[in-house]
DNA sequence: TGTTATTCGTTATAGTATAACATATCAACT
DNA sequence: AGTTGATATGTTATACTATAACGAATAACA
């Protein structure tokens, strides 16, 4: 399983996809994607990197849109709660969905140097499997993070 | 492997124990457990939960000791840093850990409704494992946080 | 005992997130 | 089209989390 969020695409392509995906599953559950969330989204998907709630405010004033705090955690609760993104907890900030449109334990790896985080996921992931099965444990939500280096960072760290 | 939190057990020879192997820990590889960090890992073994930065002081001040927030932040710097304690990034809390003296990546296991945290940890995980290998993303740090619901409270929800 | 490194005390401030309530918009039905 | 109930947004204020910066105290060791 390869991540995705390194290796070189063409992005324009990328971001149009995913908003086309959003839209597309939007109508389809009778979710609204307002203006608002559409854009933050856009934001989101304008890099593969994780993105601070007030980085994305002053994005949204800089396109002349009078907003609060509020108004974009809003938009990120919409976000994450339906798949479209992923909260960062590692950095308190956010990253959009590189496989939207299915439920999973989002595997984020985050590259200390370039910011940029990757994501891959895991549907059955034994550390988690293992603790689970043994305990009882029943997991609604979980994360794996993980800090280190991207394979560009390696090379240019050389 | 079973996780360790939510059993029954002899808390209090769970804290002196966790608190002779920091003591020794320390000896044994030069490092300083100060009356304050020592302090604040008994304050985390306290209780199989995630304590945020702020609780952790008012209880120091409650001790009587004229306590700012970077005193806290520095002894949970030193815990996490050695592996006395880990933080829960989703919680933007701290947990001591159950397994102390060896390098791990912890897997936390966090009930949303009594708030106690579970830890198991991950030699070799398969999710990271594989989105590592296939990537070449180097790992240096990794958590795996579960929320969910804990054995004993199933049963009372039930 | 002097020197250096580490830890602690203190003030101020930065960064992240939510409560609460008023207003507006949407969706669906009459 | 008008009413109604649900959903989304605008706005103010505030709570919670974390760190920068710098000086004083303490420990470790030559």
């Amino acid at each position: 399983m390869v991540p995705i969020g390194f290796e070189r695409h063409d992005h324009a392509d990328c971001v149009e996809a995913a908003i086309a995906a959003a839209d597309a599953r939007c109508t389809e559950n009778g979710l609204r994607l307002t203006p608002i969330r559409r854009r933050v989204l856009e934001i989101l998907l304008s890099r593969h990197c994780a993105i601070g709630a007030y980085d994305i405010l002053d994005i949204l004033k800089s396109d002349g849109v009078k907003a609060q705090p509020p108004l974009v955690y809003r938009a990120l609760d919409f976000l994450t709660g339906h798949g479209f993104a992923h909260r960062v907890e590692r950095l308190n900030a956010f990253v959009a969905c590189a496989v939207p449109g299915q439920r999973h334990a989002p595997v984020l790896l985050i590259c200390r140097t370039c910011a940029r985080v990757a994501e891959t996921h895991a549907e059955d992931d034994t550390a988690l499997g293992r603790a689970t099965r043994d305990s009882g444990f029943v997991v609604e939500r979980a994360v794996m993070e993980a800090e280190g280096l991207c394979p560009t960072c390696q090379e240019n760290a050389t």
